[in-house]
RNA sequence: GCCGAUGUAGCUCAAUGGUAGAGCAAUCGCCUUGUAAGUGAUAGGUUAUGGGUUCGAUUCCCAUCAUCGGCUCCA
């Protein structure tokens, strides 16, 4: 959350509209018990320990005497107390008791996070409701416009997002200053419902995940396989042409290999239980990277080899918490477009630069302009010497200046085992996701003692760079579904044009043009039914399909087709050789919309 | 895994302590259509699964599984 969010008047509007709920809860639950209520993006929430689990009738009557509350229009007032008055305040609030123990050691916030100087103790009342609270607050409750706020839902949440401490009831709402910004809110929420890769993955029949198959294990659709195939053979093409190397291996592997690389150790909680055969544990692979590695120590490696980038669309199996899974976005069997690149310490910073630059073309080549980094630097526990570590995210800051990337470090938060870039895009309706990730790794090269042969005759121990682009092929596909809100661009689209014949008697010269533009290369299919065309092309913009060729007796006289794109837009008759044209040149530019 | 909600036809949803109904989709006709739904008929369900209460359960209760909204964790 920016700084500039939590001094804006919004951001104590919501935290205003909080406490005005707290109170409203606690009049209905005298008895109950309140935790903290900060405001978060596009709203707030508290959380509460109540006797009971709250309905949505609870909501709308919270909802509705939080407005008559607003109505009192009483002031904000802040005070500041002593710890020993706090705890007499709040002597039956055991939450606000263990808050106040933290603020008076100083050391950590209402977040359980720590702060270095030791804050004042203030709380603020409104009305009939005094809270523990560092504030800052609107002048008062009538400041709020009762018709722009709006209680969502409740949820469960762990007290202080401990899965160890007693879960509590949170219930999530919406604030704006003008009921004209709620609804705008409201609406905006109904479109990202609409995009819900989910929704759209059933209606477009792209995908599905089945009870009996198990939970988290996608099945690929004919059309969602057919984007997926497209999206993969543009991926291979640009591998093959930037010097990567491709290689498959298999899904299960020996205990051996990964108490070697370490994954049995501290991955084990994610993977699958062994299967065993011949007194042998097998494991599901979770991650690629050993078998690459055993890829290269299949052979000695000159330093004449490097660097190697050795590529596989590697697919992975991770136990997931029942709870967590969610559509594409989070399954426990998913596919990495994965790759190891291995080299020289000398031609380390190179290397970073080309992968960073080869991310950032795969991902404009999707449609995804607007790209975010984030840099992670060495954590207090790590291996590998900090001397690695300091040339590494040299390399890593360098590459992003060079690619005039606008970034944002995080100290400390690498892996153990090596410093990152991630990158994170949004999307059409301003989301981001993170997909790539370019990651070293000081760890393994050490664990399967990986070597190469320098120019003098001696062993050297190479740099790996581990690096997903796309990520994983599920999540970027529901990433890609969200982001064009179903309706893919030509390229990628499963079928790119319909024809749609009139009547009878164009069936025939409507499949004489369907053949010429397959011949072309183009996804064409001619709607055959006896519908009336109205129907067929409400069919078609449901499928959201590029084009349609609308044939009637007019076109089949002048060899033409008559095209409306699915926006609605009627670009009119041309013929079918330069509609042909203009989808070619529109899949070959990979023009969007 | 945890908290809460939900699970009825392919989809979206009704209804009921006495073995379920609509719209869309599907199938088969009729219509031969000019830029987002022409029309008729037919078919489709052991009401998620397993127990329990009851003369009788899809409905009430319990368990399991799954989904949804969150929390925790994360590609």
């Amino acid at each position: 959350m920016s700084e500039q969010y939590e001094e804006s008047k919004l951001y104590r509007l919501r935290h205003s509209a909080a406490h005005v709920m707290a109170q409203a809860v606690l009049e209905k639950f005298p008895e109950g018990k309140v935790a903290i209520g900060p405001p978060i993006e596009d709203g707030f929430y508290y959380d509460f320990d109540l006797p009971r689990p709250l309905t949505p009738e609870d909501l709308e009557e919270i909802e509705a005497r939080m407005r008559e509350i607003i109505k009192h229009d009483s002031a904000f007032v802040k005070e500041e107390v002593s710890a020993e008055e706090a705890r007499h305040i709040f002597a039956d609030q055991p939450y606000k008791l263990e808050l106040i123990d933290g603020l008076e050691e100083g050391g950590v916030d209402e977040h359980g996070n720590p702060v270095d100087e030791k804050p004042v103790i203030s709380i603020y009342k409104s009305d009939a409701f005094v809270d523990l609270c560092r504030g800052p607050h609107l002048e008062s409750t009538g400041k709020i416009h009762p018709k722009a706020i709006k209680l969502m839902n409740v949820a469960g949440a762990y007290w202080r997002g401990d899965e160890h401490n007693p879960m509590l009831q949170r219930i999530y709402g919406t604030a704006w200053l003008s009921p004209d910004d709620l609804k705008q809110y409201l609406w905006r929420l109904e479109e990202a419902k609409k995009r819900d890769h989910r929704k759209l993955g059933r209606e477009l029949d792209l995908f599905s995940i089945s009870d009996d198959v198990g939970s988290g294990l996608v099945l690929w659709h004919p059309n969602g396989a057919k984007v997926r195939y497209l999206a993969e053979r543009f991926w291979e093409d640009e591998h093959l042409r930037n010097g990567y190397d491709f290689v498959y291996t298999p899904h299960i592997g020996k205990s051996d290999l990964w108490e070697i690389s370490g994954h049995l150790g501290f991955y084990a909680e994610n993977m699958y239980a062994p299967i065993e055969i011949e007194d042998q544990q097998y494991y599901l692979k979770p991650m690629n990277c050993p078998f690459h590695i055993e890829i290269y120590k299949s052979g000695i490696r000159s330093y004449r080899d490097l660097p190697m980038r050795l590529a596989e669309k590697g697919t992975v199996y991770r136990y997931e918490r029942s709870g967590v899974m969610h559509g594409l976005m989070r399954v426990r069997g998913f596919t990495q477009d994965d790759a190891h690149h291995f080299c020289a310490p000398s031609q380390m910073p190179d290397e970073i630069d080309f992968v960073l630059s080869f991310s950032l073309n795969m991902l404009r080549s999707f449609g995804f302009n607007d790209i975010k980094a984030y840099l992670s630097t060495r954590p207090e526990k790590a291996v590998g010497a900090p001397e690695q570590w300091r040339d590494a995210e040299a390399a890593l800051e360098a590459a992003l200046k060079r690619a005039d990337l606008p970034y944002h470090v995080d100290e400390g938060g690498g892996a153990f085992y090596g410093p990152k870039i991630d990158l994170k895009v949004k999307d059409a309706i301003g989301r981001e996701w993170q997909l790539s990730t370019i990651q070293f790794d000081f760890n393994l090269p050490e664990r399967f003692d990986m070597t190469y042969i320098e120019e003098d005759g001696q062993a050297y121990r190479p740099y790996m760079i581990h690096r997903a682009l796309l990520g994983s092929i599920e999540r970027f596909f529901g990433v890609l579904i969200e982001h064009y809100g179903g309706a893919f661009p030509v390229w990628l689209a499963p079928i790119q044009a319909v024809i749609i014949p009139i009547a009878d008697r164009h069936m025939d010269y409507a499949k004489k043009a369907a053949a010429e533009l397959k011949a072309a290369g183009l996804r064409v299919e001619v709607d055959d039914r006896s519908d009336r065309m109205n129907a067929k092309i409400r069919d078609a913009e449901k499928k959201k399909i590029p084009y349609m060729l609308v044939v009637g007796d007019r076109e089949m006289e002048q060899g033409q087709v008559d095209i409306r794109r699915r926006s609605g837009e009627r670009l009119g008759a041309m013929n079918v050789s330069d509609f042909k044209d203009l989808a070619v040149k529109e899949v070959e530019e990979k023009v969007e919309g």
